[in-house]
DNA sequence: TATGAATGAGCCTTCATTCAT
DNA sequence: AATGAATGAAGGCTCATTCAT
């Protein structure tokens, strides 16, 4: 069966093929966080990975090696829409790298807003993650995390922010925005998705920005801190 | 039934039975953690808690009412450590808000440093946990990061901090000390324990501190900003 | 999804299915039949049923959706095997009302004999059978014994039977065909299942036979009661 | 230790002992039945025996060998009230034969309507019960159906009665009384415990007695079957 | 005698994984 | 490529029974 082509030529059976394993890939992986997201990650078996995707479980295994490989690819596929939907955001902002950051954190909040539950499933354990994968999340969050970290450092260069640790605050930030997800349930009542980053926003940029360029970020924190 | 003493004095029966529950209790409690800490929560089934534990899984039921009860009763135990550890930690500090702030947030990471995989307990499934077990964590956590809130109110108060939301800034401490366990796989290799409390802390306190206050609080910081 | 056919036709797949599940479904509720009739309702484990039907514990669940759910399959089954059994024998017996019940009340017995263990499953605690498996169950019992009403009805039309409760004469003659499985244990060496259903036979006609007709009946009740 | 007295008296300690023994014993028993009676069998685990009658687990086993000695003694009591409640019965009816039929079937009844859970009992595996406990019971239910096939006999001799195989008749008897119990769930919204007795006392009697004799005995049935 | 803490075998159930079709 | 029936290990839990006190 196949084709019998020269190897220098692109299979266009291979190519088909590959495009087919896309599609089937991300059905699955959208299905499987579509019901994590709706059921909590505790309804998450193959099964109804399966269902949910309207396909059978056998198929399920011949695009993921198995349960574990394929709720790493769910993570893997969210930090991938981290590192997708930051530098989208960055471009709609002003050039500016305090506006930017403001942005970015933002965006990080959002799409954390969406995956609450897939977000959280970062910090599970290790162990069923295996090492591979919890270097590929490493990687991915480092990745991820790179446009902040620049933008940490243009502001130093520009003045606007003080001297910090860059890779520290970086990591707090994304810390602050993975708190949505983590607590949830602790605010729900009490605090919507924008308000809660407008008010964790206030407080970072209280702790980033030189003192005497604060005024011209006011319009960042209304009408959250008028007073800042 | 046992002994026949005075209708004045309590039971000792029931005093030695109380003492023994405890004990058992603790023992259970402690095994179950170890546990955790040892092979992850994936890891604890009765039977390996039971084997820990040294004792029979049918003993378990007999002082909690099944797996979540325990792991729920191991949750509370460590917020409990909390709740005990820091008033402990702010006696030994100085009477400065500030200071008492920065030995808070200090205590609180040592402990979680200790209860690691149990602390990230706190974040599973509130489906898994009940809603009686949600609200008591709930609870629980909102009473012990009370001195937190305390402290910030009074370096308001004394104008040494500047004027923030005292609530969300007591959650962003506690997230940040349990992004030490949250994120420990991240750090394990590039930062200590003590590296990270002092990082954080001066990062905190940038953002905390009134900026014509800043110099009084230089030596909190040192070594690691001591530009600040 | 298998075959494409015509709509006007019904699928094929879903009917092949549906054999498939029959079968199981039979092997199972005979597995599980058989292990109650050899070694007593005790020994009735899940994995005892799996075992003795050659299939795995897990099988089970698929089929039925646990063991409350399995054993009331069992009872109805039995149940059904009456209500398909009893015509049956009426059909085959002359048309007189009388001997329609004797028969009736023989094939009751037969049945009862070979499902000596399941018949007794019937008067299972209530609890573990659940209101809907009390309700389906008492719905069964009833419209197996209607036979037995209606021929009553006829007999007493016909001016052959006496006046008496129909519903209370029904339910009796079920109790003494249970009461073949009741007592086994108790008859079993003094008594074979022919000679226990003739001697039933005698008695209860003698009941329900106007006393001017009797003679007409005499030849049912030989070798038991010639002097009837 | 104990006393040392002479083989001929009857030592006191011993005599003391055993009555100790046989309060325990109907202490438990009776707490056993109580259970029953109140939770149905299912409820009755050794932990619950022990809590109704206010001692431990492990006495129980001082007193019996296990459950299944336990049940089989709570049936064997059971079936000892029967022996003694229907002589009784006998004593306070009518000289007749019938009469006293009549009455010993109401008092089997009534027996059963307060031991409803353990009644059924009888009809356990005989696997639990043992063939020790088997022939128990069947010696006791043979012994306690001895006053039944008496007045049958005695009613056969009389006259009234008509000439039916008496052990098949007593059992018959025995078996409507238990289906009182056994059956109770299907006509404890349809029949009293007096109705049933009532009516199946007029079934029995119209197969028993002799017709032309049958007169005699109407007040029995009223008014049930006024007509009879 | 009496207690009740402790045991552990055994039960029901779930679910990731495999494999014949 | 796709299905889904079948597997069986593993988990949570119960409860009859024992034994040190």
């Amino acid at each position: 069966m196949g084709s019998t082509r020269r190897a220098t030529e692109v299979d266009p059976d291979a190519a088909a093929r590959a495009v087919r394993v896309e599609q089937r890939s991300r059905q699955l992986l959208d299905a499987a966080a579509r019901l994590m997201e709706r059921e909590g990650s505790q309804a998450v078996s193959m099964q109804a990975v399966a269902d949910e995707a309207g396909v059978s479980v056998g198929l399920i295994y011949r695009y993921f090696g198995g349960k574990d490989e394929l709720l790493l690819a769910v993570i893997v596929d969210v930090l991938d829409t981290f590192a997708s939907r930051i530098p989208a955001a960055l471009e709609a902002a002003e050039a500016d790298p305090v506006h930017r950051l403001a942005a970015a954190f933002r965006a990080y909040c959002e799409v954390i807003d969406e995956h609450r539950h897939a977000a959280v499933l970062t910090y599970r354990e290790s162990k069923s993650l295996g090492v591979e994968g919890r270097e590929k999340i490493k990687d991915l969050e480092i990745k991820t995390s790179e446009p902040l970290r620049t933008l940490l450092r243009q502001g130093i260069d520009a003045g606007t922010v003080v001297d910090v640790d860059v890779d520290l605050v970086a990591y707090n930030m994304l810390l602050l925005a993975h708190g949505w997800a983590l607590k949830h349930w602790h605010f729900e009542r009490s605090l919507g998705l924008d308000q809660y980053v407008r008010e964790q926003t206030a407080l970072i940029l209280r702790g980033l920005v030189e003192p005497r360029r604060s005024r011209d970020y006011r319009s960042l924190l209304d009408p959250v801190a008028p007073e800042f």
